[in-house]
DNA sequence: CCAAAAGTGTTGTTTATACACCCATGT
DNA sequence: ACATGGGTGTATAAACAACACTTTTGG
């Protein structure tokens, strides 16, 4: 028992391992993008764009090394996040079996630290529809994640894990709009919105350019989905 | 590399373990029931009532494991199977670190074979309000697998999962009934299957006591559960 | 005064709900 | 003949979809 798990990783390629991977969303210059990080595949012998995540410590519970991984991996924390599937086919990592649990998080582009911003190296925010070449099976997780956010924009208020503090329900719209991908009504969707009763005006506005300025709301119950009709 | 997996779960107990666990359910005299078996449990050296399940072989995929397992242990094969969620506490299992995915899966109580029938000793088909204490967390597990069940009732065909081939839709709405634990509307019933149009009349009838006879429906998309509205 | 996004109601359509009686059979 | 579950339609209410003009600002 003086191995560390590195090495029996390494020396026992016929055991089970476990990892994270996380998929995280955010909005950005009306693109649905996904954060990616430059890795080296020991598997493969090339880098390669891949998912966040990681190995599961001994006595860590899943979500919490999803946390812990995309904290070390890019500065972010306190994100939403959410369990999404478990991907464990026998053949999907070359030189061992490793059973990943996939999770995914929504990020308002304000709230991305500089670790993870644009221009760092070994980190891209990527468009979900012209992703490069990815590790493994990290397509399709993203793929399933996608599905999953577009699905539960319908039926909870997770859209909101995408605005910072204080927002227009103009840019609500335009996160609505973007993820869906579809232009929506403005007069029903802020009716709709407005109906969740999940969202207060601050009292505030924010100057934006030559015309009217926007109200400003605040989503009333910061961090929890909810589930609406 | 001579021990076996099972001298290696004994002997490493700082190795990660992967299981799956099956909550199948089924519909038997208007109540929602789900199969259990009598199992050891070493780590607490008393048997119990637990979910069938077992650990995933070196080589085999995580939806063939939960199959295996289910046939093995309880002669069932051939049904609805859906990944549920991955448990992984790091003190769910008192000896080990056993992370275990959950599937669940639904039968018509008209194709549970011998081997699991009523009366087989180690196995029972309990009541989901009516459990007994069970293994480690696998009362949690059956209570997520139940709000799935219900959620899903509601926005796909999954219902039809709990239907033998033909089958009358007095008998669909008690199925209904007995899942979302409220009464409906014969009528409206009605009317909304049939919009669903993935069912078709067979033409047959079903005499079954001393009133009027019931048309006989066949689903349309069998084995495949479809999306409504 | 012009351009640009913010803000606001009404109407028609679709969908969901509530509800009561006759039918065919076995005993 | 009667008890039992099978089968059917309509009227009302609620939810959703379509649609156009006025407001406020910066330049």
């Amino acid at each position: 028992m003086t191995k560390t798990l590195t090495e029996l990783r390494a020396t026992a390629p016929w055991l089970l391992h476990v990892s994270t991977d996380i998929v995280i969303f955010t909005i950005r210059e009306g693109e649905l993008r996904v954060l990616l990080r430059r890795r080296y595949s020991e598997a493969m012998s090339v880098t390669c764009w891949a998912l966040p995540g990681g190995y599961l410590g001994p006595v860590e519970p899943l979500e919490q090394c999803a946390q812990r991984t995309l904290a070390h991996q890019t500065g972010i924390d306190d994100v939403y996040l959410e369990q999404l599937y478990t991907f464990g086919r026998p053949d999907r990592h070359p030189k061992s079996r490793v059973i990943t649990v996939a999770y995914f998080a929504l990020i308002p582009w304000e709230r991305v630290c500089a670790e993870s911003a644009e221009g760092v190296p070994h980190i891209a925010w990527r468009h979900v529809d012209a992703l490069p070449d990815l590790y493994l099976d990290h397509a399709e997780i993203i793929d399933q994640a996608r599905q999953r956010l577009v699905s539960k924009l319908q039926y909870s208020t997770i859209g909101f894990e995408f605005m910072p503090e204080q927002f227009t329900l103009g840019e609500l719209q335009c996160v609505y709009e973007t993820i869906l991908g579809e232009p929506l009504d403005k007069r029903n969707f802020r009716k709709k919105v407005l109906a969740f009763g999940c969202v207060e005006d601050t009292g505030e506005q924010r100057r934006n350019g030559s015309h009217r300025p926007a109200r400003l709301y605040r989503y009333t119950a910061p961090g929890e989905v909810l589930y609406i009709k």
